[in-house]
DNA sequence: CTCATTTGTAATCACTGCTTACATCATTTC
DNA sequence: GAAATGATGTAAGCAGTGATTACAAATGAG
Protein backbone atom coordinates (compact mmCIF):
# COMPACT_ATOMS: atom_id res chain seq x y z
CA UNK A 1 0.00 0.00 0.00
CA UNK A 2 1.58 3.33 -1.07
CA UNK A 3 2.10 5.95 1.24
CA UNK A 4 -0.10 9.58 1.06
CA UNK A 5 1.66 12.05 -1.77
CA UNK A 6 1.33 15.54 -1.14
CA UNK A 7 0.98 15.51 -4.90
CA UNK A 8 -2.65 14.48 -5.17
CA UNK A 9 -3.89 11.23 -6.51
CA UNK A 10 -6.05 10.79 -9.23
CA UNK A 11 -9.52 8.48 -8.66
CA UNK A 12 -12.00 7.55 -10.47
CA UNK A 13 -14.11 11.07 -9.55
CA UNK A 14 -11.95 13.51 -8.81
CA UNK A 15 -9.40 15.06 -11.03
CA UNK A 16 -6.33 15.70 -8.22
CA UNK A 17 -5.01 18.65 -10.94
CA UNK A 18 -7.96 20.29 -12.61
CA UNK A 19 -7.39 23.71 -12.49
CA UNK A 20 -3.71 23.44 -14.25
CA UNK A 21 -5.14 20.26 -16.74
CA UNK A 22 -7.43 23.35 -18.01
CA UNK A 23 -4.97 26.00 -18.39
CA UNK A 24 -2.81 23.42 -20.15
CA UNK A 25 -6.09 22.77 -22.39
CA UNK A 26 -6.67 26.06 -22.46
CA UNK A 27 -2.87 26.90 -24.10
CA UNK A 28 -3.39 23.87 -26.49
CA UNK A 29 -6.54 25.20 -28.21
CA UNK A 30 -5.53 28.89 -27.85
CA UNK A 31 -2.71 27.50 -30.59
CA UNK A 32 -4.53 25.00 -32.51
CA UNK A 33 -7.13 27.65 -33.14
CA UNK A 34 -6.39 30.86 -32.08
CA UNK A 35 -7.82 32.64 -28.50
CA UNK A 36 -10.94 33.11 -29.21
CA UNK A 37 -11.51 29.76 -30.09
CA UNK A 38 -10.75 28.69 -26.36
CA UNK A 39 -14.48 26.93 -25.01
CA UNK A 40 -15.01 26.20 -21.37
CA UNK A 41 -16.82 23.32 -22.31
CA UNK A 42 -13.80 21.89 -24.82
CA UNK A 43 -10.74 22.26 -22.49
CA UNK A 44 -13.30 20.41 -19.66
CA UNK A 45 -13.52 17.44 -22.23
CA UNK A 46 -9.82 17.40 -22.51
CA UNK A 47 -9.25 17.06 -19.19
CA UNK A 48 -12.01 14.71 -18.89
CA UNK A 49 -14.91 16.30 -16.69
CA UNK A 50 -18.16 17.24 -17.61
CA UNK A 51 -18.58 20.84 -18.59
CA UNK A 52 -19.84 22.17 -14.92
CA UNK A 53 -16.69 21.09 -13.46
CA UNK A 54 -14.55 24.31 -14.90
CA UNK A 55 -16.49 26.36 -13.31
CA UNK A 56 -15.44 25.44 -9.53
CA UNK A 57 -12.02 26.67 -10.58
CA UNK A 58 -12.71 29.26 -12.43
CA UNK A 59 -15.45 31.83 -12.30
CA UNK A 60 -16.06 31.97 -15.67
CA UNK A 61 -14.18 32.38 -18.77
CA UNK A 62 -11.93 35.03 -18.48
CA UNK A 63 -10.82 33.77 -15.51
CA UNK A 64 -9.60 30.85 -17.23
CA UNK A 65 -7.75 33.06 -20.09
CA UNK A 66 -6.72 35.31 -16.75
CA UNK A 67 -4.75 32.16 -15.38
CA UNK A 68 -3.10 31.71 -18.50
CA UNK A 69 -2.02 35.13 -18.89
CA UNK A 70 -0.58 34.76 -15.70
CA UNK A 71 1.56 32.45 -16.95
CA UNK A 72 3.12 33.73 -20.00
CA UNK A 73 3.57 37.00 -18.34
CA UNK A 74 5.96 35.29 -15.83
CA UNK A 75 8.14 34.07 -18.48
CA UNK A 76 7.83 37.17 -20.54
CA UNK A 77 9.32 39.12 -17.50
CA UNK A 78 11.72 36.35 -16.84
CA UNK A 79 13.19 36.13 -20.40
CA UNK A 80 12.97 40.26 -20.08
CA UNK A 81 14.77 40.31 -16.83
CA UNK A 82 17.35 37.98 -17.79
CA UNK A 83 18.45 39.67 -21.06
CA UNK A 84 18.49 43.35 -18.80
CA UNK A 85 21.07 41.72 -16.63
CA UNK A 86 23.44 40.10 -18.92
CA UNK A 87 24.46 43.36 -19.77
CA UNK A 88 23.18 45.51 -16.72
CA UNK A 89 26.61 46.93 -15.95
CA UNK A 90 27.08 47.75 -19.50
CA UNK A 91 26.42 50.45 -21.90
CA UNK A 92 23.26 51.53 -21.54
CA UNK A 93 22.26 51.83 -24.97
CA UNK A 94 23.07 47.89 -25.45
CA UNK A 95 20.61 47.13 -22.95
CA UNK A 96 18.20 49.21 -24.07
CA UNK A 97 18.68 47.03 -27.32
CA UNK A 98 19.18 43.99 -25.85
CA UNK A 99 15.42 44.59 -24.00
CA UNK A 100 13.80 45.08 -27.29
CA UNK A 101 15.66 42.25 -29.12
CA UNK A 102 14.16 40.04 -26.45
CA UNK A 103 11.09 41.67 -26.58
CA UNK A 104 10.53 40.66 -30.49
CA UNK A 105 11.93 37.01 -29.64
CA UNK A 106 9.89 36.45 -26.76
CA UNK A 107 6.76 37.93 -28.77
CA UNK A 108 7.56 36.64 -31.91
CA UNK A 109 7.69 33.10 -30.57
CA UNK A 110 5.27 33.05 -28.74
CA UNK A 111 2.44 34.77 -30.57
CA UNK A 112 -0.63 33.73 -29.16
CA UNK A 113 0.73 34.32 -25.66
CA UNK A 114 1.19 37.75 -26.48
CA UNK A 115 -1.48 38.05 -28.36
CA UNK A 116 -3.25 36.85 -25.25
CA UNK A 117 -1.50 39.50 -22.63
CA UNK A 118 -1.92 42.45 -25.06
CA UNK A 119 -5.02 42.03 -25.91
CA UNK A 120 -7.03 42.52 -23.14
CA UNK A 121 -10.41 41.85 -24.38
CA UNK A 122 -10.33 38.28 -22.81
CA UNK A 123 -8.81 38.49 -19.70
CA UNK A 124 -9.38 40.70 -16.12
CA UNK A 125 -6.30 43.19 -16.59
CA UNK A 126 -7.08 45.24 -14.14
CA UNK A 127 -8.36 42.50 -11.58
CA UNK A 128 -5.06 40.84 -11.55
CA UNK A 129 -2.70 42.21 -9.51
CA UNK A 130 0.29 39.49 -10.72
CA UNK A 131 -0.20 41.14 -14.45
CA UNK A 132 -0.11 44.03 -13.50
CA UNK A 133 3.09 43.81 -10.91
CA UNK A 134 4.88 41.54 -13.98
CA UNK A 135 4.10 43.97 -16.17
CA UNK A 136 5.22 47.43 -14.15
CA UNK A 137 8.62 45.31 -13.77
CA UNK A 138 9.47 45.04 -17.25
CA UNK A 139 8.62 48.71 -18.12
CA UNK A 140 11.03 50.00 -15.14
CA UNK A 141 13.40 47.57 -16.79
CA UNK A 142 13.28 49.58 -20.42
CA UNK A 143 12.69 53.18 -18.74
CA UNK A 144 15.84 52.54 -16.43
CA UNK A 145 18.03 51.57 -19.58
CA UNK A 146 16.55 54.64 -21.28
CA UNK A 147 17.32 57.52 -18.41
CA UNK A 148 20.70 55.97 -17.88
CA UNK A 149 21.34 56.64 -21.49
CA UNK A 150 20.23 59.84 -21.48
CA UNK A 151 21.87 60.57 -18.11
CA UNK A 152 25.31 59.82 -20.45
CA UNK A 153 24.64 61.81 -22.97
CA UNK A 154 23.78 59.10 -25.65
CA UNK A 155 20.45 60.07 -26.29
CA UNK A 156 19.95 62.37 -28.99
CA UNK A 157 16.21 63.96 -27.37
CA UNK A 158 16.23 64.45 -24.17
CA UNK A 159 12.68 63.40 -23.96
CA UNK A 160 12.69 60.55 -21.90
CA UNK A 161 8.79 59.82 -22.03
CA UNK A 162 8.45 60.22 -25.53
CA UNK A 163 11.63 57.86 -26.36
CA UNK A 164 10.27 55.28 -23.70
CA UNK A 165 6.72 55.45 -25.39
CA UNK A 166 8.05 55.02 -29.11
CA UNK A 167 10.00 52.37 -28.38
CA UNK A 168 7.40 50.05 -26.70
CA UNK A 169 5.33 51.32 -30.04
CA UNK A 170 7.52 50.19 -32.12
CA UNK A 171 7.70 46.86 -30.68
CA UNK A 172 4.57 46.89 -30.32
CA UNK A 173 3.01 47.51 -33.26
CA UNK A 174 5.74 44.96 -35.08
CA UNK A 175 4.47 42.09 -32.58
CA UNK A 176 0.99 43.00 -33.47
CA UNK A 177 1.04 43.48 -36.61
CA UNK A 178 2.85 39.83 -36.94
CA UNK A 179 0.14 38.25 -34.92
CA UNK A 180 -2.53 40.21 -37.08
CA UNK A 181 -1.10 38.41 -40.16
CA UNK A 182 0.67 41.89 -41.90
CA UNK A 183 4.03 40.01 -41.56
CA UNK A 184 2.77 37.06 -43.85
CA UNK A 185 4.54 38.28 -47.58
CA UNK A 186 7.61 39.10 -45.91
CA UNK A 187 8.52 35.63 -45.39
CA UNK A 188 8.75 35.42 -48.82
CA UNK A 189 11.55 37.84 -49.21
CA UNK A 190 14.21 35.39 -47.44
CA UNK A 191 13.64 36.89 -44.13
CA UNK A 192 11.63 35.40 -41.08
CA UNK A 193 9.24 38.06 -39.32
CA UNK A 194 11.54 37.75 -36.51
CA UNK A 195 14.38 38.81 -38.59
CA UNK A 196 12.80 41.74 -40.08
CA UNK A 197 11.50 42.89 -36.67
CA UNK A 198 15.09 42.44 -35.48
CA UNK A 199 16.38 44.77 -38.47
CA UNK A 200 13.76 47.65 -37.46
CA UNK A 201 14.65 47.57 -34.41
CA UNK A 202 18.47 48.03 -34.59
CA UNK A 203 17.56 50.97 -37.32
CA UNK A 204 15.23 52.44 -33.84
CA UNK A 205 18.17 52.04 -31.92
CA UNK A 206 20.56 53.84 -34.48
CA UNK A 207 18.48 56.40 -35.07
CA UNK A 208 17.42 57.16 -31.19
CA UNK A 209 21.33 56.93 -30.07
CA UNK A 210 23.81 59.98 -30.45
CA UNK A 211 26.63 59.19 -32.38
CA UNK A 212 26.61 61.33 -35.31
CA UNK A 213 24.07 61.40 -38.01
CA UNK A 214 23.99 58.88 -40.74
CA UNK A 215 24.64 55.78 -39.20
CA UNK A 216 21.63 54.02 -39.38
CA UNK A 217 20.59 51.73 -42.26
CA UNK A 218 24.20 50.20 -43.59
CA UNK A 219 21.83 48.17 -45.96
CA UNK A 220 19.05 48.37 -47.89
CA UNK A 221 17.02 45.03 -48.10
CA UNK A 222 14.07 44.96 -50.51
CA UNK A 223 11.16 44.48 -47.85
CA UNK A 224 7.82 44.87 -48.56
CA UNK A 225 5.19 45.80 -45.90
CA UNK A 226 1.04 45.77 -45.64
CA UNK A 227 -1.53 47.76 -43.31
CA UNK B 1 -52.26 55.15 -56.74
CA UNK B 2 -47.86 56.41 -56.83
CA UNK B 3 -46.27 55.51 -59.41
CA UNK B 4 -42.98 52.85 -59.08
CA UNK B 5 -39.58 54.84 -57.43
CA UNK B 6 -36.53 53.50 -58.47
CA UNK B 7 -35.85 53.26 -54.61
CA UNK B 8 -37.00 50.21 -53.07
CA UNK B 9 -40.14 50.86 -51.17
CA UNK B 10 -40.52 49.17 -48.17
CA UNK B 11 -43.70 46.62 -48.22
CA UNK B 12 -45.18 43.85 -45.34
CA UNK B 13 -42.73 40.88 -46.20
CA UNK B 14 -39.91 42.59 -47.99
CA UNK B 15 -37.32 45.03 -46.09
CA UNK B 16 -35.89 46.66 -49.42
CA UNK B 17 -32.41 48.08 -47.84
CA UNK B 18 -31.89 44.62 -46.01
CA UNK B 19 -28.04 44.47 -47.09
CA UNK B 20 -26.98 48.30 -46.02
CA UNK B 21 -29.33 48.16 -43.22
CA UNK B 22 -27.29 44.84 -41.70
CA UNK B 23 -23.76 47.04 -42.16
CA UNK B 24 -25.51 49.68 -40.57
CA UNK B 25 -26.74 47.60 -37.02
CA UNK B 26 -23.46 45.52 -37.09
CA UNK B 27 -21.30 48.75 -36.70
CA UNK B 28 -23.73 50.42 -34.55
CA UNK B 29 -23.55 47.02 -32.37
CA UNK B 30 -19.90 46.89 -32.72
CA UNK B 31 -19.47 50.77 -31.21
CA UNK B 32 -21.51 49.49 -28.66
CA UNK B 33 -20.39 46.35 -26.90
CA UNK B 34 -17.45 45.90 -29.40
CA UNK B 35 -16.55 43.91 -32.70
CA UNK B 36 -16.65 40.95 -31.47
CA UNK B 37 -19.91 40.96 -30.15
CA UNK B 38 -21.57 41.26 -33.45
CA UNK B 39 -23.67 38.82 -34.12
CA UNK B 40 -25.89 38.11 -37.10
CA UNK B 41 -28.92 37.14 -35.50
CA UNK B 42 -28.95 40.44 -33.34
CA UNK B 43 -28.37 42.36 -36.54
CA UNK B 44 -31.38 40.88 -38.08
CA UNK B 45 -33.42 41.94 -35.12
CA UNK B 46 -32.57 45.53 -35.53
CA UNK B 47 -33.20 45.34 -38.97
CA UNK B 48 -36.46 43.85 -38.52
CA UNK B 49 -36.38 40.88 -40.13
CA UNK B 50 -35.60 37.02 -39.23
CA UNK B 51 -32.81 35.54 -38.13
CA UNK B 52 -32.06 33.72 -41.43
CA UNK B 53 -33.02 36.58 -43.88
CA UNK B 54 -29.08 38.12 -43.65
CA UNK B 55 -28.07 34.73 -45.12
CA UNK B 56 -29.37 36.07 -48.47
CA UNK B 57 -27.11 39.07 -48.51
CA UNK B 58 -23.81 37.73 -46.56
CA UNK B 59 -23.18 33.88 -46.87
CA UNK B 60 -21.70 34.04 -43.15
CA UNK B 61 -20.63 36.42 -40.25
CA UNK B 62 -17.26 37.22 -41.85
CA UNK B 63 -19.00 38.39 -45.14
CA UNK B 64 -20.73 41.08 -43.00
CA UNK B 65 -17.88 42.01 -41.25
CA UNK B 66 -15.72 42.26 -44.16
CA UNK B 67 -18.55 44.47 -45.83
CA UNK B 68 -18.39 46.80 -42.70
CA UNK B 69 -14.46 46.48 -43.09
CA UNK B 70 -14.85 47.52 -47.10
CA UNK B 71 -16.55 50.63 -45.95
CA UNK B 72 -13.96 51.73 -43.06
CA UNK B 73 -11.12 51.33 -45.59
CA UNK B 74 -12.95 53.70 -47.90
CA UNK B 75 -13.03 56.39 -45.27
CA UNK B 76 -9.39 55.69 -44.20
CA UNK B 77 -7.95 55.73 -47.38
CA UNK B 78 -10.00 58.96 -48.53
CA UNK B 79 -8.57 60.86 -45.57
CA UNK B 80 -5.36 60.09 -45.71
CA UNK B 81 -5.39 60.74 -49.79
CA UNK B 82 -6.63 63.96 -48.95
CA UNK B 83 -3.43 64.87 -46.04
CA UNK B 84 -1.03 63.97 -48.94
CA UNK B 85 -2.30 65.88 -51.60
CA UNK B 86 -2.48 69.02 -49.16
CA UNK B 87 1.22 68.74 -49.12
CA UNK B 88 1.51 67.18 -52.76
CA UNK B 89 4.45 69.57 -53.37
CA UNK B 90 6.06 70.85 -50.54
CA UNK B 91 8.70 69.25 -47.96
CA UNK B 92 8.58 65.29 -48.61
CA UNK B 93 9.15 65.37 -44.53
CA UNK B 94 6.48 67.37 -44.23
CA UNK B 95 4.26 65.24 -46.70
CA UNK B 96 5.47 61.92 -44.31
CA UNK B 97 4.63 63.54 -40.98
CA UNK B 98 1.28 64.53 -42.39
CA UNK B 99 0.33 61.20 -43.24
CA UNK B 100 1.16 60.14 -39.72
CA UNK B 101 -0.65 62.88 -38.32
CA UNK B 102 -3.89 61.75 -40.48
CA UNK B 103 -2.75 58.36 -39.58
CA UNK B 104 -3.65 58.92 -35.81
CA UNK B 105 -6.49 60.61 -36.21
CA UNK B 106 -8.56 58.18 -38.39
CA UNK B 107 -7.39 55.42 -35.85
CA UNK B 108 -8.33 58.13 -32.42
CA UNK B 109 -11.12 58.71 -34.14
CA UNK B 110 -12.22 55.48 -35.12
CA UNK B 111 -11.34 52.55 -32.99
CA UNK B 112 -13.39 50.14 -33.52
CA UNK B 113 -13.48 50.48 -37.27
CA UNK B 114 -9.81 50.18 -37.03
CA UNK B 115 -9.90 47.68 -34.83
CA UNK B 116 -11.67 45.57 -37.59
CA UNK B 117 -9.67 46.65 -40.13
CA UNK B 118 -6.19 46.06 -38.90
CA UNK B 119 -7.26 42.71 -36.57
CA UNK B 120 -7.92 40.59 -40.11
CA UNK B 121 -9.91 38.19 -37.83
CA UNK B 122 -13.16 38.93 -38.35
CA UNK B 123 -12.60 39.39 -41.81
CA UNK B 124 -11.63 37.79 -44.83
CA UNK B 125 -8.82 40.04 -46.15
CA UNK B 126 -7.21 38.05 -49.23
CA UNK B 127 -11.11 37.77 -50.44
CA UNK B 128 -11.59 41.57 -50.39
CA UNK B 129 -10.16 42.97 -53.43
CA UNK B 130 -11.16 46.26 -52.60
CA UNK B 131 -9.42 45.83 -48.99
CA UNK B 132 -6.15 45.00 -50.50
CA UNK B 133 -6.85 47.82 -52.93
CA UNK B 134 -7.28 50.27 -50.78
CA UNK B 135 -4.61 49.09 -48.16
CA UNK B 136 -2.37 49.18 -50.91
CA UNK B 137 -3.09 52.89 -51.91
CA UNK B 138 -2.54 54.22 -48.67
CA UNK B 139 0.85 52.33 -48.27
CA UNK B 140 2.07 53.69 -51.71
CA UNK B 141 1.46 57.22 -50.22
CA UNK B 142 3.68 56.89 -47.01
CA UNK B 143 6.37 54.84 -49.34
CA UNK B 144 6.65 57.70 -51.50
CA UNK B 145 6.69 60.69 -49.41
CA UNK B 146 9.61 58.43 -47.59
CA UNK B 147 11.02 57.57 -51.08
CA UNK B 148 11.07 61.34 -51.99
CA UNK B 149 12.64 62.67 -49.05
CA UNK B 150 15.60 59.85 -49.49
CA UNK B 151 16.14 61.30 -52.58
CA UNK B 152 16.50 64.85 -51.48
CA UNK B 153 18.73 63.51 -48.66
CA UNK B 154 16.56 64.56 -46.16
CA UNK B 155 16.57 61.11 -44.12
CA UNK B 156 19.31 60.28 -41.61
CA UNK B 157 19.05 56.23 -43.18
CA UNK B 158 19.24 55.58 -46.53
CA UNK B 159 17.51 52.45 -45.87
CA UNK B 160 13.94 52.87 -47.30
CA UNK B 161 12.83 49.68 -46.31
CA UNK B 162 13.09 49.91 -42.66
CA UNK B 163 12.68 53.47 -42.16
CA UNK B 164 8.90 52.19 -44.05
CA UNK B 165 8.40 49.81 -41.68
CA UNK B 166 9.45 51.40 -38.41
CA UNK B 167 7.10 54.37 -38.95
CA UNK B 168 4.18 52.20 -39.99
CA UNK B 169 5.25 49.75 -36.88
CA UNK B 170 4.77 53.30 -34.64
CA UNK B 171 1.49 54.58 -35.94
CA UNK B 172 0.54 50.59 -36.00
CA UNK B 173 1.51 50.30 -32.24
CA UNK B 174 0.27 53.72 -30.87
CA UNK B 175 -3.32 52.64 -32.52
CA UNK B 176 -3.16 49.45 -31.63
CA UNK B 177 -2.29 49.96 -27.61
CA UNK B 178 -5.39 52.62 -27.56
CA UNK B 179 -7.42 50.27 -28.91
CA UNK B 180 -6.43 47.80 -25.89
CA UNK B 181 -6.81 49.57 -23.60
CA UNK B 182 -2.81 50.17 -22.58
CA UNK B 183 -3.57 54.41 -23.15
CA UNK B 184 -6.06 54.89 -20.47
CA UNK B 185 -3.90 56.02 -17.35
CA UNK B 186 -2.64 58.97 -19.98
CA UNK B 187 -5.26 60.68 -20.39
CA UNK B 188 -4.91 61.58 -16.29
CA UNK B 189 -2.10 63.13 -17.54
CA UNK B 190 -3.80 65.85 -19.01
CA UNK B 191 -3.01 64.83 -22.47
CA UNK B 192 -5.71 62.95 -24.61
CA UNK B 193 -4.17 59.75 -25.69
CA UNK B 194 -4.16 60.65 -29.26
CA UNK B 195 -2.19 64.26 -27.96
CA UNK B 196 0.34 61.79 -26.93
CA UNK B 197 0.08 59.71 -29.97
CA UNK B 198 0.78 62.37 -31.86
CA UNK B 199 3.83 64.29 -30.01
CA UNK B 200 5.55 60.74 -29.99
CA UNK B 201 4.76 60.56 -34.02
CA UNK B 202 6.38 64.28 -34.12
CA UNK B 203 9.46 62.96 -32.06
CA UNK B 204 9.89 60.18 -34.43
CA UNK B 205 9.57 62.43 -37.31
CA UNK B 206 12.76 64.35 -35.97
CA UNK B 207 14.49 61.63 -35.19
CA UNK B 208 14.25 60.38 -39.16
CA UNK B 209 14.67 63.59 -40.02
CA UNK B 210 18.49 64.81 -41.50
CA UNK B 211 18.48 68.09 -39.79
CA UNK B 212 20.91 67.77 -37.20
CA UNK B 213 21.28 65.61 -33.70
CA UNK B 214 19.56 67.11 -30.45
CA UNK B 215 16.47 68.57 -32.36
CA UNK B 216 14.03 66.17 -31.05
CA UNK B 217 12.12 66.90 -28.38
CA UNK B 218 12.21 70.15 -26.38
CA UNK B 219 9.73 69.21 -24.24
CA UNK B 220 9.83 66.38 -21.52
CA UNK B 221 6.28 65.85 -20.31
CA UNK B 222 4.90 63.39 -17.16
CA UNK B 223 4.15 60.84 -19.38
CA UNK B 224 3.77 57.14 -18.25
CA UNK B 225 2.84 54.22 -20.22
CA UNK B 226 2.15 50.61 -19.98
CA UNK B 227 2.69 47.02 -21.70
C1' DC C 1 -51.52 37.03 -66.57
C1' DT C 2 -47.87 33.63 -65.76
C1' DC C 3 -44.07 32.08 -63.78
C1' DA C 4 -39.15 32.08 -62.53
C1' DT C 5 -36.31 34.69 -59.37
C1' DT C 6 -35.43 37.10 -55.40
C1' DT C 7 -36.06 37.68 -50.69
C1' DG C 8 -38.14 36.74 -46.75
C1' DT C 9 -39.98 33.14 -42.76
C1' DA C 10 -40.09 28.98 -39.66
C1' DA C 11 -38.03 25.28 -37.77
C1' DT C 12 -34.09 23.06 -36.46
C1' DC C 13 -29.16 21.62 -35.37
C1' DA C 14 -24.86 21.75 -32.82
C1' DC C 15 -22.30 24.52 -29.95
C1' DT C 16 -21.39 28.08 -26.46
C1' DG C 17 -21.18 30.30 -21.37
C1' DC C 18 -23.24 29.70 -17.33
C1' DT C 19 -26.43 28.16 -13.34
C1' DT C 20 -28.65 25.01 -10.24
C1' DA C 21 -29.49 20.80 -7.71
C1' DC C 22 -27.37 16.89 -6.42
C1' DA C 23 -23.57 13.21 -5.73
C1' DT C 24 -19.10 11.87 -4.25
C1' DC C 25 -14.66 12.15 -2.31
C1' DA C 26 -11.01 14.03 1.11
C1' DT C 27 -10.03 15.87 5.31
C1' DT C 28 -10.78 17.45 9.79
C1' DT C 29 -12.79 16.83 14.32
C1' DC C 30 -14.40 14.57 18.18
C1' DG D 1 -12.21 5.25 13.72
C1' DA D 2 -16.76 7.24 12.65
C1' DA D 3 -19.11 11.44 11.51
C1' DA D 4 -19.41 16.02 10.08
C1' DT D 5 -17.78 19.37 6.80
C1' DG D 6 -16.03 21.39 2.79
C1' DA D 7 -14.12 20.76 -1.70
C1' DT D 8 -14.83 18.93 -6.11
C1' DG D 9 -17.16 16.56 -9.33
C1' DT D 10 -21.85 15.25 -12.28
C1' DA D 11 -26.41 15.91 -14.63
C1' DA D 12 -29.68 18.64 -16.45
C1' DG D 13 -31.06 22.69 -18.45
C1' DC D 14 -31.23 27.78 -19.69
C1' DA D 15 -30.62 31.40 -23.31
C1' DG D 16 -27.92 32.92 -27.11
C1' DT D 17 -24.94 31.90 -31.16
C1' DG D 18 -23.82 30.65 -36.47
C1' DA D 19 -25.65 28.11 -39.88
C1' DT D 20 -28.83 25.10 -42.86
C1' DT D 21 -33.12 23.58 -44.75
C1' DA D 22 -37.84 23.58 -46.53
C1' DC D 23 -41.27 26.58 -47.50
C1' DA D 24 -43.87 31.15 -48.49
C1' DA D 25 -44.45 35.66 -50.30
C1' DA D 26 -43.37 39.52 -53.19
C1' DT D 27 -41.19 41.22 -57.56
C1' DG D 28 -40.60 41.81 -62.25
C1' DA D 29 -39.89 40.11 -67.11
C1' DG D 30 -42.14 37.90 -70.96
Amino acid sequence: MPKKTKAPRRTAYHHGNLRQALIDAAVQMAEEEGPDSVSVREAAKRAGVSPGAPFRHFNNKTALMTAVAEQAMKHFRSEMTIAAENIASGNPIERFAALGVAYLHWAFRNPIHFQIVSTRKLIDWQGSESLRRDNEAVRSLLEASIVEAQERGLLRSNNIAETTIAARALVYGLARMNIDGHFSQWAEAGQTGEQTAQSVLSHFVALVANDGPKTAGKTDLPLQQST
